[in-house]
Formats: C-alpha cells, structure tokens, sequence
DNA sequence: ATAAAGATCATT
DNA sequence: ATGATCTTTATG
C-alpha cells in the first residue's frame, strides 16, 4: 500500500496509513524488519495525551517540533523504547506510535535481543518488544526514517488496504482527560481523549 | 533528598 | 491481576 507524506498534517490518517507496510532497520550491522501491523496517532494540537506527554517530557519537544520524517524514541518505565514516528511541518508536535509489527527479516537476530524462549508471535507484539527486537533505543532518537539505511519504511505493494484495518481507542493513556471540576471545584464540561478511535490495528487472521 | 507516575512486559 | 524496574520531573 502506498506510503504516506510524513510531512502531512493528519496524523490519524498517517497511522492508518502505515498499517500494512514494513519497516526496517539496520543496527550493529544486522537486518531486521517486519509488517506494521499496529499503530497510534498523537497529535500536539487536538489531543491532551500528546499534551500531557509533552508537558511530562519538555526534553521531547524539539524532537517532536521538527519537520515530520524522523524517529522519536524514548523511554518509559525505566526501560522500554517506544519508537514514534515524527509527522507534520516544522513546528507541530504530531507522531505516530509504532505498536507492533509481524516480523519478517532477521528472526535469529531479534530472537537473539530479545532472549531465548521467547515465540515468534511474541517476538514484536508491542511498541517496546518491537523497539528491542529491532535495536532502537533513543541514542537513535532524530534519526531520519526515510532516504536512510538505518531505520527506514518501505511500502507493501501486495498489501490490498482498507477494509482489514481496525481503529479502537489508544492504550495506556488513562491521563488523556480532566478533571470534570475546574479549580475551583465547580463542574465544567469533561474533556476526555481516552477514547479517541486513534489506534489502527491489522484485522486477526488475514 | 525524596516522591510520584508512567504511550510496558512477563508471569501468575 | 500483579510485581518488576528506573528515568524523568517536581518539590523541599
């Protein structure tokens, strides 16, 4: 399926997109990749778990504010990647989250960051198994996902699109609301992100 | 110096 | 359902 522009300024529409093509990367010298098979969207202006992400992680802003195309890796408990994918002009704060990829290229290699005993199917079916398995940490954090032999997407000419793509809310993200009282504690309207359809899922079994 | 909370994972 | 694990940020 065709690639998206990731200077594109719908960030939902990119991760739907990229649902079904492959990504690779090429770290320490080895070949790894697979078919993206989950993602989320998060977008800087219309959405307060981007919002509060930022506001918890200044540090990621001007990875984030720079011109749509490149990674953003960062760490979340202690020590899980997460690999985004930075979209939009200079300036906007939107990314798409790379959750999980159906591995194609390199299974020994991954196996071997991964550790032994671990199944095939378990091998990439999360944002920070996929992160390890393809040796992303945020030392590669900016590194450009496009015209690179790093860390780059490849579309899937096979792959016939829309109708086996799911949408469903994120996951993890139950800070993405308000408070229904304001601060002084009279109600106001709630504000609440947590079910934005943002996550695209390829259909089980297809 | 200490506290609190994660865009998670593996196991029970 | 629960414990592991530790960075980042905020506060005193």
């Amino acid at each position: 399926m065709q690639l998206p522009f990731f200077t594109d300024s719908d960030v939902v529409n990119i991760a739907r997109s990229l649902v079904g093509n492959f990504v690779f990367s090429s770290v320490g010298g080895s070949l790894t990749g697979g078919m993206i098979t989950e993602t989320e969207a998060y977008c800087g202006e219309r959405d307060l778990a981007m919002q509060k992400h930022l506001l918890r992680r200044p540090s990621s802003v001007t990875t984030l504010k720079k011109k749509g195309g490149i990674a953003y890796i960062y760490t979340v408990y202690g020590y899980h990647s997460m690999f985004n994918i930075v979209t939009n002009e200079v300036g906007y704060t939107d990314s798409v989250l790379i959750r999980a990829i159906s591995p194609t290229v390199g299974l020994d290699i991954m196996q071997e960051r991964r550790g032994s005993n671990i199944a095939v199917r378990n091998l990439c079916s999360g944002p920070a198994k996929l992160s390890q398995a393809l040796g992303l940490t945020p030392a590669l954090n900016g590194e450009p996902v496009v015209n690179n032999n790093t860390i780059w997407i490849e579309s899937n000419a096979e792959f016939n699109a829309a109708e086996s793509i799911i949408s469903a809310p994120r996951i993890g993200i139950d800070y993405a609301k308000e408070d229904k009282k304001d601060d002084k504690g009279k109600p106001r309207p709630a504000r609440d992100d947590t079910s934005l359809p943002w996550r695209f899922t390829l259909k089980q079994g297809v």
